[in-house]
RNA sequence: GGCGCCAUGGUCUAGAGGCCUAGGACACCACCCUUUCAAGGUGGUAACACGGGUUCGAAUCCCGUUGGCGCUACCA
């Protein structure tokens, strides 16, 4: 047996909003990375942001993470040694070390109020100066808090960030970073109503949950000086810290609603299988050593290694995804395809809840005209409404091939499929051919009309397939009713 | 503006000084197959951002420039 492994990575999205792909992304590595190494993954909440954290959106994350087979080992659903597992469960933790801060001299009260900040960033402004907090109230005497305190104004904590100082991190994907301290200013770290910031509250967590290793999106290179500070003022050993690059969109801003599709939820929605999903986005500044294009969540674990973790950004190709979704419906079984299309007709009144074993049967028969042809699970049921609707729609543009000339032959097609033997692809074809050659015809001048009458468009799964699958009367009666 | 990160075809990337006449994949184009659309097959267009170094030799190392992105919030 071997020993556990010491890795202990985590997630931490807010729960302001349905789960973003840029939060999938880094939660795929962050997960590959514990499962390549038998290491832990905690998942985290930072709701610390009140006015924007719903508590219903904890749902949805945790139900899109399964959707993608993403488990974790420890959570806020399902506890863990080191928890709990949501900020705003932790305020006592957070209080205790800003005290501590406060007590060493790291940290100070300010009063300063948000109307005060802005008139000395306006001000900055104005002189085109690089604002940074004027310190106003670092230095603050018993007497000079008291009366503020007495205006009643509620303070909130900066720390106290050290002049002339570089700070230096050798970050696991891009090797050595630093940053003068000169450069950021006293930040805060609690606010006036007692909640730490970002930067206060995740390195107490990462402390207290033994993280080891945190995998984040490059965004959070520039905060790390902060957290380092405070690391380095507790006393603390801080983790090991890698940053991969971002997610972006066509137009190489972030990833968003404007510019390609943002939410994990509409990916799902839009016909995506999971698997797809994920080993599209396991390519996003991974490639595993074989360079192989598909892989399984066993194969991207056993291949998956941080050191072949790319630095740059990358763009979201949604034509790429479309075709290795298409690649991975094209390797479902049948009845696989028929499971996941199902809520989909369902969704578009095709199929009710209520299936029969012989709707299933042709179901399946269906989804093998289909298979081939469509890249998302949201085509089915356009290019397969025609199976199941009595009353046919035809295309306006399809329409226009409906001409004297092709409604004659459709009216011999017709009576020629009425006396087939067995309605079939092969015998339906067979006469349908025939009639073709004896008149001397071109089979698309035939076909194509057939194809209109039968599926109402021009574009269609096979046509012979589907008029075996449709069965004779109907068939019969949707050629009738083109005459 | 300051600080930081990044830089191979339109896109994802391989490449860790000579194996590169820069490889693969998506997309695109052409052809083949074909009753439509796909799928499949074959072929093709297309990149080391720029400028200096270092070196016998640079896509690979160093510096600068340019460009993109991020942080600079009582957001995360």
């Amino acid at each position: 047996m071997d020993m556990p492994s010491p890795v202990r990575v985590r997630l931490a999205p807010s729960p302001t909003g349905p789960i973003h792909a840029g939060t999938l992304h880094t939660g795929l590595f962050n997960w590959l990375y514990a499962r390549s190494l038998g290491g832990t993954f905690v998942l985290r909440l930072e709701d610390t942001d009140q006015e924007r954290s719903r508590p219903e959106w904890e749902e949805v994350i945790y139900q899109e993470m399964r959707w993608l087979g993403l488990d974790w080992d420890e959570g806020p659903d399902i506890g863990g040694n080191y928890g709990p597992y949501r900020q705003m469960e932790r305020l006592d933790t957070y209080r205790d070390s800003a005290r501590r801060l406060l007590e060493a001299g790291h940290a100070y009260y300010c009063y300063c109020t948000p109307e005060e900040l802005e008139a000395e960033r306006q001000e900055a402004q104005k002189k085109g100066v690089v604002y940074q907090y004027s310190r106003k109230c670092r230095n603050l005497t018993a007497e000079d808090r008291r009366r503020r305190e007495d205006e009643g104004r509620k303070p909130v904590i900066r720390f106290r960030v050290p002049d002339g100082e570089k700070v230096v991190f050798d970050d696991l994907i891009r090797g050595l970073i630093e940053t003068p301290t000169d450069s950021i200013g006293d930040f805060i770290i609690v606010r006036s109503n007692g909640i730490p910031i970002y930067n206060f509250a995740v390195v107490i967590d990462d402390v207290t949950m033994k993280i080891t290793h945190v995998i984040r999106g490059e965004g959070h290179i520039s905060n790390t000086p902060q957290q380092l500070l405070i690391y380095q003022a507790l006393g603390l050993e801080p983790p090991r810290l890698g940053h991969i690059g971002h997610i972006l969109g066509k137009d190489r801003a972030k990833l968003s609603k404007r510019n390609g599709d943002a939410y994990v939820g509409d990916y799902r929605e839009r016909g995506y299988l999971p698997e797809a999903l994920l080993n599209f986005m396991a390519l996003l500044g991974w490639t595993p050593e074989d360079g192989q294009e598909f892989l399984t969540k066993e194969e991207m674990i056993r291949q998956f290694k941080l050191d072949r973790v790319t630095r740059a950004p990358s763009v979201f190709d949604p034509d790429k995804l479309d075709w290795m979704n298409g690649n991975y419906i094209r390797n479902l079984s049948l009845d696989e395809l028929a499971r996941r299309s199902l809520p989909f007709l369902q969704k578009q009144g095709l199929m009710t809840d209520a299936l029969q074993p012989a709707d299933w049967d042709r179901m399946v028969k269906i989804m093998a005209t289909v298979q081939e042809r469509i890249r998302t699970l949201a085509e089915v049921p356009g290019m397969t409404e025609f199976f199941f609707r009595d009353e046919l729609t035809i295309d306006p543009d399809a329409a226009k091939l409906l001409t004297e000339q092709s409604r004659a032959w459709l009216g011999q097609v017709r009576d020629r499929l009425a006396v087939v033997e067995v309605f079939d692809a092969v015998q339906t074809e067979a006469a349908c051919r025939a009639f073709v050659e004896e008149n001397g015809l071109k089979a698309k001048a035939v076909f194509q009309p057939i194809r209109v009458a039968v599926t109402g468009r021009t574009v269609s799964p096979p046509l012979f397939e589907s008029m075996a699958l449709l069965g004779r009367e109907k068939t019969l009666r949707r050629l009738d009713s083109v005459r």
